[in-house]
RNA sequence: GCGCCUGUAGCUCAACGGAUAGAGCAUCUGACUACGGAUCAGAAGGUUUGGGGUUCGAAUCCCUACAGGCGCGCCA
């Protein structure tokens, strides 16, 4: 029995409740109650506070209703003990049997365990990273690599269609000043006062003039415009590279020049004209953002003719809406959590409900620290951490995680010594410890003869009674629950603390002298071993799904 | 000045308005003739930054003060 059955059966009880008249519901019977895994093990296997929530439109006290509620459950199919505490709590005891089952309905939905419908017939659009091509993707974008794409296999795991895409500003002053900078280099003169500096701007800068060396016998700006192409191309190309070593594969990258180019600009600044949402003042268009909650109005074409910044967003977010994305969302880092005020006035302009068509996820700051000193960087002295130097120090799957176990609410701190770490310290060598763990179980297993039968039916999963056991079970149990609310809270790091708990907890039955799945010493293999391989088996689907979700291998051993 | 995020154990962080606020690390005490000890058991550690309020119930919601991070352009 998992929390999604008990909740049903709940509900039904509170039906028959009112279907005999012992109770009045004016606002009817809930679809679904809370049912909760307590921390403390004298309050049941499980806790509903649906009596305290019910209590005062039933017209009675928390703990009558809990009263009435417990004695129509404890005739309920899979219940063993109901028990009214404290304020009104019903805490639950579950049949072993009934939690037992919970093993044979994970191994017998596979990979498929924890997925759900809860998004079906979504079309999302993630735009996450879309750091501008100027320079190597740095520490601050790859936050987002780790916690977007995690977020992308969360959402497609609850059913819904997920486009990831990357936008890449390739349009405006900043690609000038890379190009000049470029120029500079080839020439051997130094960088423009407000150009870019570091190793990688010669490393490409001698790989344009390797690809085309014509290029320095042109005319200033002819050859600003070789170097502006062929170098955007080549960073294009090694941030493309530099996600894909960590895993993370964009489905779109969308540029921003074709925009400009395609008149999209064009289209959607007269759409927001037509809605009455612009105005010309002081010889710009701006974009009546304040009206739709934001600090002020915008300029959308400057003075000067040019789009500002903000048009191509505008033209992208309507793209995006014509390509049939319904729910947009687009991640940030905190350094530009500003301009989510004009975005949602923007969505809103244009007829659309912000927080629903188009959401924005603002990922706070990381640092990296390395010997407790924090690794400072400059872009413009070119002293960067980039998304390579992170994980030539301490590896993908640790730089996932670790990026990916924090809420993103919060500034992260990243000790380099303990991401590198080959112990316990270090929490995805934990998590991913337990997992190899139990490929080795398994195995052994199986060099022992044993193995499941085809119907997990035949299985006697009540003889998964052990404590230690009904804390696997539960823990097994709660994971779909754990992945629902990662989807809808949009925090995958819920899905890492659930994994580190679960190892943990796994780890503490493994280590339980009567737990022991395989037959000690000369004993027979007896169905009490078959129904922990079971378990076993259960422990190491979800262990590897979890992983799974963060884009972080499960090792078969380490 | 205004806005967003944060403030929880010595440290790093969890906690969908629920019961006695939890983990890991560090500290102290234990368990290796062991299905992988990269593990486990236990102890100690808290006025959830301060002050008000709402609620049957607040780390969580509201107000306020303080502290830290990040922003506030016809830059991109």
């Amino acid at each position: 029995m998992n929390p999604a059955q008990l909740s049903a059966t709940v509900v039904d009880a509170l039906g028959a409740l009112v279907e005999r008249g012992d109770l009045a519901l004016p606002d009817g019977v809930p679809t679904e109650v809370t049912v909760e895994r307590p921390r403390e093990k004298s309050h049941g296997d499980y806790a509903t506070n649906v009596a305290l929530q019910l209590a005062k439109k039933a017209g009675t006290n928390p703990r009558a209703l809990g009263e009435l509620l417990a004695a129509t459950l404890r005739e309920a199919e899979g219940i063993a003990a109901v028990d009214v505490a404290g304020p009104g709590f019903l805490n639950i005891t579950v049949d072993a049997g009934a939690q037992g089952q919970v093993a044979a309905d994970i191994v017998a939905a596979g990979e498929r365990y924890g997925s759900s419908d809860l998004l079906a017939g979504e079309q999302i659009n993630l735009e996450f990273v879309s750091a501008n091509p100027t320079g190597p993707l740095h520490i601050g974008g790859v936050r987002w690599a780790a916690v977007g794409d995690a977020l992308g296999r969360i959402f497609s795991f609850s059913g819904a269609a997920v486009t990831r895409e990357y936008y890449f500003n390739d349009h405006g002053a900043q690609i000038d000043r890379f190009s000049r900078s470029l120029l500079a280099s080839a020439k051997g003169e130094p960088a423009p006062e407000d150009g870019y500096g570091g190793q990688y701007i010669h490393d490409i800068a001698a790989a344009v003039v390797a690809a085309r060396p014509d290029a320095l016998d042109l005319p200033d700006d002819e050859a600003r415009e070789v170097f502006r192409a062929v170098g955007v191309e080549m960073m294009f190309d090694e941030i493309k590279r530099s996600l894909h070593d960590f895993g993370v594969d964009f489905d779109v990258y969308f540029h921003e020049d074709e925009l400009h180019k395609s008149g999209a600009v064009a289209k959607a600044v007269e759409r927001l004209t037509e809605l009455g949402n612009t105005y010309e003042q002081d010889g710009a268009l701006w974009l009546r953002t304040e009206r739709f909650g934001d600090d002020k109005d915008r300029v959308i074409i400057k003075s000067d003719g040019n789009g500002a910044y903000l048009s191509g967003d505008l033209a992208y977010y309507l793209d995006k809406r014509e390509r049939g994305f319904d729910r947009c969302f687009i991640m940030l880092g905190a350094d530009h959590h500003g301009y989510v005020g004009r975005m949602m006035a923007m969505c809103a302009a244009f007829g659309d409900q912000p927080g629903q068509n188009l959401e924005i996820l603002i990922g706070q700051m990381v640092n990296l620290l390395k010997d407790g000193e924090p690794l400072r960087m400059s872009k413009r002295a070119g002293t960067v951490v980039t998304i390579d130097d992170l994980v030539d120090a301490i590896g993908v799957d640790a730089a996932r995680y670790a990026l990916a176990r924090y809420s993103s609410d919060v500034n992260i701190d990243l000790d380099l010594e303990l991401w590198a770490k080959a112990s316990n310290d270090n929490p995805v060598y934990y998590v991913q410890y337990a997992h190899a763990r139990t490929r080795r179980m398994i195995e052994n297993a199986t060099d022992l003869g044993m193995s499941l039968p085809s119907d997990l039916g035949d299985l006697d999963v009540s003889l998964l009674s052990h404590e230690r056991e009904g804390e696997l079970l539960r823990a097994l149990a709660e994971f779909p629950r754990v992945v629902a609310s990662a989807a809808e809270l949009r925090a995958p790091h819920r899905i890492a603390r659930y994994l580190e708990d679960l190892a943990a907890t796994f780890n503490r039955w493994y280590d339980t002298r009567e737990c022991r799945m395989l037959p000690q010493g000369d004993e027979p293999v007896a169905p009490v071993n078959l129904a922990r391989l079971l378990l076993t088996v259960a422990a190491s689907t979800v262990l590897a799904s979890g992983l799974g979700l963060l884009g972080v291998s499960a090792p078969e051993r380490m």
